[in-house]
DNA sequence: ACAGAAATTAGAACACGTTATAGTAATAGC
DNA sequence: GCTATTACTATAACGTGTTCTAATTTCTGT
């Protein structure tokens, strides 16, 4: 006889303001779990972030940060949103420099790539969860993905954009995709993602 | 103290044919392996392609099944590329429908989406594993990604495309790889997908 | 302050990808 | 044909993600 789950702990998705969910307590055993993924993913990438590992390094039990992220993948993709959140942050301070929207786009899309080079483990563990999602994952992934939107639009220029900037956006964050992939698994180098996101920008923004 | 590896069996790798790999029996064990392989893809997907379930219905020992393709990842990916090519060999059979490049271009995009969503569970399964390969993987990865580029050319004209015009097919490949992620995993719906690649192909085909 | 509910803990147990071992069959070079 | 090498089989074993259980702690409402 199935018993209807409890209420559960503060849940990993988006809701409106995720820092204000739970106790005191339980914001800092979060915050100690996504602490601990980092820094196993930034040492080993992905294999090296083993749940027991985490849940020590945490000093959380094992079923307690189940309960707090349902998955590995929901872990590393919500540690991908903490940072994105912070990456953005950083960004939005001051207007992104560059003198027509594709120079403005290219740069931000170098910053970001940049960032992602200076922790190639990193990036390898939470692009492969990113991208091994399933659809139990959708609301975090979805959650990221329009981070990056965002991100684009924005530096488009300034206010709401249109539709079609819309489009350019999600197009350039798809290239922007496969060619993390193709840079995690040494498919392409540095320069060859660079290259490809130019050409992107400038072939969609001429 | 380590001891070569031994010469191995039929590489799974693409070399330059590979059917001509190995002996007649070597060559029908690999075509059950595949073909266990992509039933049970499309029946279950992901999760329910188990190695010992492969080795059970492909009637050969664990061991062989990974003397063939070192991992679950290499077999789905290698999977792939055998349906891939013969998907090609359809749509180079007749010339492909549709006045401009861009239109020939969504013709085909349309095509392809249109195959993958007649097996969704195959689909999930074939691209989470493309998703999530590492870089061991890379060679059979490329061979696919190398195989949908010229898919996308083939469509744009007769001949030698320029460097250009293979900028353009690598991303709309890109977005058809995202937003086929997007697909699998539920954040996006068969027509979002198509509308994405229509807008895709049109902003770059202007 | 207390009773009941919910959360946490420690640890066993399970599933499936992967590796290792020992023995048997097929094959190739002579 | 004979033997050394290679391929294959059957099966056990291991690692890590995940689930389950029982006991304990923390929280909540009164």
């Amino acid at each position: 006889m199935t018993v209807a789950k409890t209420a559960g702990p503060p849940a990993t998705s988006g809701g409106p303001a995720e820092s204000e969910l739970g106790s005191a307590a339980q914001r800092e055993r979060r915050k100690r779990i996504l602490d601990a993924t980092l820094i196993l993913a930034s040492r080993g990438g992905y294999d090296a972030v083993q749940m027991r590992e985490v849940a020590d390094r945490a000093d959380v039990a094992l079923g307690t940060l189940y309960r707090y992220f349902p998955s590995k993948i929901h872990l590393l993709v919500s540690a991908l949103a903490r940072e994105f959140e912070q990456t953005r942050q950083n960004l939005g301070k001051r207007p992104v420099p560059g003198d027509t929207p594709a120079d403005r786009i290219i740069y931000v899309l170098n910053k970001v790539t940049k960032n992602m080079q200076r922790e190639p483990l990193l990036t390898e563990a939470i692009t492969r969860a990113f991208m091994f999602a399933d659809p139990s994952v959708a609301s975090e992934v979805n959650a990221v993905a329009s981070l990056m939107e965002r991100m684009l639009t924005d530096a488009l220029h300034d206010g709401e954009p249109t539709s079609d900037e819309r489009a350019i956006a999600r197009v350039i964050g798809d290239v922007w995709l496969s060619n993390l992939v193709a840079w995690v698994t040494r498919r392409a180098s540095a320069t060859d993602v660079s290259n490809q996101l130019e050409l992107a920008a400038r072939l969609l923004l001429r």
